[in-house]
DNA sequence: AATAATTTTTAGACTAACCTAAAAATATGT
DNA sequence: ACATATTTTTAGGTTAGTCTAAAAATTATT
């Protein structure tokens, strides 16, 4: 149907979308997917043809529903591949984007409605982001920086914002993972250090910590 | 490292090697790829530059060391993609090599070796092939169809030469599956069937479904 | 509102992987 | 061994996806 080149095209331009009504600048498409604008002009005239996209010379593009559909079951199995790699195959958050920009691509209904299955339906991907269901809808989830909870709310850990590997490990050490509780204990206004109670445990953690940590609120 | 079509060429050279001596023709592996002849020779040429084979002029083709490395890795990543679909996806042994066929790309060392841990280091795939592991072993399983074992023998079932939807279904229905005990209770001269015993239970087959069945001597 | 800066498009070129058609080499039949 | 058949290679062309450089359109500045 579309070649993964196509493919990228169309899950950036839904990333770019947003709320926004306007189209998507040639520039910032160029500029996500490392090409020049020239080659994202070409593509989009081919997408364009292709009915996927809505496209006015100079104008910008933006996705017909088609687009969107496909966009909404690329970003699907992406974020299934990754619940994948941390659930079953021990993969750590920030190890697990580069394979599934090479899964996603993989082309099979049955693979994927299984994949769905066998891993019980999750909900979100191992950053927080919601997985779409079978017919592309998801389901909202608000989540929030653990930094902009209140003294006494307590929500549960659905993600991270940085992955780098120097604060995944942090989580690690301090048994921070997917699905853990967590509570405000404390905030120190001065440095914007936090006490938090994970589970039963508690721990201060300092504010970068805390604007990097998403938290479904409960 | 190579490319998919690259990799599609070396896979086939090796699949055609057997234990033969001699270069793979240009025709050979055209045939096989569904491509033309000066396609191939094309390829043979980018591929003896990378020192992947061994090519001289209108004498056909063989691997090199690297080339041999190369595609056991391929089909250890394929054979076990196989195995994961089945074992875990319920796919049936047709439906799992168009996807295998996708899958034997992806190119992530730790997802292969996690891969292989979390099947429990399978030894064959579903068309009881062996798979070879992470330094391209691969161990050696002397498969025979069931018609050529004689009375009072006993195998296990490991794979299917036939893997058509109408031979699986039956192989479903009579509860012969991978690692099934399969012993030949008697042996029709007439018309080749055979009297079988599946684990305890007896059963009629036609020679048709003799010779399209792998079992490993035991 | 005119000019300058920026963005976008066009024009023309490149590479990978394929193709067709013709030429060259090898293999086969008598 | 020679003519014929087959296989393989070469020559030249196509498409997808990229690029650079220049032209055209839009946006920003004064």
């Amino acid at each position: 149907m579309f070649s993964q080149s196509e493919e990228n095209y169309i899950k950036t331009i839904y990333h770019l979308g947003g709320r926004s009504v306007k189209g998507i600048s040639t520039n910032a498409i160029a500029k996500k997917l490392n090409t020049k604008a020239s080659s994202v002009t070409d593509m989009i005239k081919k997408l364009s043809e292709k009915e996927v996209v809505i496209y006015k010379k100079y104008q910008g593009v933006s996705l017909t529903n088609l687009g969107k559909k496909t966009a909404v079951n690329i970003i699907r199995k992406h974020r299934l591949w990754e619940f994948f790699l941390v659930d079953k195959l021990n993969f750590t958050w920030d190890e697990v984007h580069e394979v599934a920009e090479q899964l996603e691509h993989i082309n099979s209904p049955k693979l994927i409605d299984e994949l769905d299955a066998f891993l019980n339906y999750p909900k979100r991907d191992p950053h927080g982001d919601p997985i779409p269901d079978k017919n592309g809808k998801l389901q909202i989830v608000k989540k929030s920086l653990l930094a902009t909870l209140n003294i006494n709310e307590t929500g549960i850990c659905i993600g991270v914002e940085d992955s780098s590997s120097e604060f995944l490990k942090f989580l690690n050490k301090h048994e921070i993972a997917l699905g853990k509780r967590i509570k405000i204990i404390e905030k120190e206004p001065f440095d914007g250090s936090l006490t938090i109670k994970v589970e039963d445990k508690l721990l201060n953690i300092s504010s970068k910590i805390a604007t990097n940590l998403y938290i479904q609120k409960i």
